[in-house]
DNA sequence: TTGAAAGCGCTACCAG
DNA sequence: CTGGTAGCGCTTTCAA
């Protein structure tokens, strides 16, 4: 492994000179830069890590990170916050502090003000679950301009000036579900969809992936209806129970969105519960209570923890060591998980 | 953040002997080490994993991975070898080295002098894929007693005085294969199961939880026959082809181990296609491309490249930080995978 | 524009 | 048994 006092003795100049050239700090004569880049190409150097790695405490780097209200009806939100707790612990050593803020899904405005907030407070890279708005776009865009790296998880905003997204695939994960659902049900399967809105895009994505892989591949599964429950479990069993109610042909639903609980409830209450297969998302531990009681029979997780920890480790890796992430889009994978392997 | 200058300034003491107390080097005055011991304690230190990091460097460790033959029918291991590359990659910027060597399944002789060859150059760690047999057992005591830590990884000895276990829980595999046959065959399934050998102990784990798992909660699946391929392929297509020409009844098969290509083409030759629900283990290409074409209904992965990967970052945390694995087994992921998310 | 040196936290080695 | 010192590779700061 060559290192920096290396290439210096090979270039003829001081390691502060390398580390200039290698960095692009400026104040290094032409001619000289050109000598050390060429030797560094020659070597074929490689920073090491562990040496930046120790450098990093000088900087007390500080993260923000965005996210959705953990006390809302969604708990998924925890398990994200126990991957963004981990990796915060664990930077703590290198002096890295990560400062958390929670948003909610219908105030842009409010995402606006927090990212503001974080930015006084003077951080060094940002990790947003961000709203799909226009106004929370143009002050991402703002701050990227500014020099200060952002990374989106769970939710994306394309060409908003990000480094990178975390997070799922939504459009294949609503294909699995589809394909899941063919091999699940049988030759006569007619569906109910539960959503969350039609706005929010993870929710439509997966639908879209849904339908679309049904209408190319299993003209077996017939899709009757789709309700919105705002991701809500108490609209969630009133909905569903509708639904129940007027379509009484159908024998599975899909649950897109949160609610998990007030449609199953609803099934319960019908005393269709067993007659109805059921695919829900995520692992959270309400929705895994009821995959135990054979009353969701399959359900699709994301990596809720990575969600939470990743994006912390792509900033750290950008600001603290210079690596840029080694590509845009991290998606996570697609668990399908049943009782047996919950 | 408390560090080990700290320390020896709080207790009066050199950095020298603060490093002996903390890695019990001896050759400390007890009042000393106690004192010591007391302000560790006070200010609740714990080592910086930058600083040892930086250090293991001086140590030019050397580790020893002995794994399946590569070239064997089995490309499993191909994934698994994709982990260690990466690992050894990465460790090399500490002066760590990983040494590579291929054993067969039937052959524990090979495997105890393979661990010789590697002692005897000087290995500080050893991961393995044993085969569980008295004289590798014997060797595997011999080497961690003398100090050098070893890690299994795919398959296990317990007992054996190894630190860890990174790999599958085949018994939970094997419920979870029944668990997902329950909900993609009908009432009236009557299954082939097609395994490599009866002494393999994770084909036979495997069998145990499938069939366990039936008996308790499945009676509507039936188990009609066992076959034997001894995870070849031409054996394979025979064996499976007898079964299903002997059980005209059988509509679905779980397929343990290698050999999936030989059975699945023994049910494209009787034109079956489609009419036997296949399910299968592991993620290679070959495997890949059935579940493509819709011959395999789903297939069980198991994290290879964490097999490969897991036992490495172990040895390096334990001999090059000091620090000893959280738990001693390691159970990888039970990943169902079906076309839509392969 | 450049060099020299201190320091990030830990380990290893030599001298007492 | 103990202290002092020189690194591991990189960054940063102060002089020149």
């Amino acid at each position: 492994m060559v290192t920096i006092k290396e290439i210096a003795r090979l270039s003829g100049v001081s390691r502060g000179t390398v580390d200039r050239v290698l960095n692009n700090r400026g104040s290094v004569k032409p001619e000289t830069a050109e000598k050390v880049m060429q030797v560094i190409k020659d070597v074929n150097y490689s920073p090491s890590r562990a040496g930046k790695t120790l450098a990093i405490k000088k900087k007390q780097l500080k993260f923000g990170f965005i996210l959705f209200s953990s006390t809302s009806s969604n708990p998924f939100f925890l398990d994200v916050v126990r991957g963004i707790q981990a990796r915060a612990d664990f930077m703590k050593e290198y002096g890295v502090t990560v400062e958390t803020r929670y948003a909610t899904l219908d105030n842009p405005q409010l995402q606006v003000q927090l990212i503001d907030e974080l930015i006084n407070q003077g951080i060094n890279g940002l990790a947003i679950t961000p709203i799909n708005h226009p106004i929370v776009a143009e002050k991402l865009k703002e701050i990227a301009k500014n020099g200060i790296p952002v990374v989106t998880s769970n939710s994306d905003i394309p060409n908003c000036g990000r480094i990178a997204y975390v997070g799922s695939d939504y459009y294949k994960s609503g294909e699995t579900a589809a394909g899941l659902m063919n091999l699940i049900c049988g030759q006569d399967t007619k569906v109910g969809i539960i959503t969350g809105s039609h706005w929010i895009l993870c929710h439509s994505e997966r639908i879209a992936g849904f339908t679309d892989n049904i209408n190319k591949n299993y003209p077996n599964i017939q899709i009757i209806d789709t309700a919105i429950n705002n991701d809500d479990d108490a609209e969630s069993f009133i909905v569903t129970r509708k639904m129940l109610t007027e379509h009484p042909e159908i024998n599975a639903l899909y649950l897109v969105a949160a609610g998990i609980q007030g449609a199953c409830r609803a099934v319960d209450d019908l005393g269709l519960r067993g007659k109805i297969k059921i695919i829900s998302y995520d692992t959270t531990e309400p929705t895994c209570k009821l995959v135990r009681e054979n009353v969701i029979i399959a359900t699709i997780a994301q990596q809720a923890f990575t969600q939470g920890a990743k994006p912390l480790d792509i900033l750290l890796d950008y600001v603290g060591l210079n690596i840029k992430p080694e590509k845009e889009y991290f998606y996570t994978k697609i668990e399908i998980k049943i009782k047996e392997n919950l």
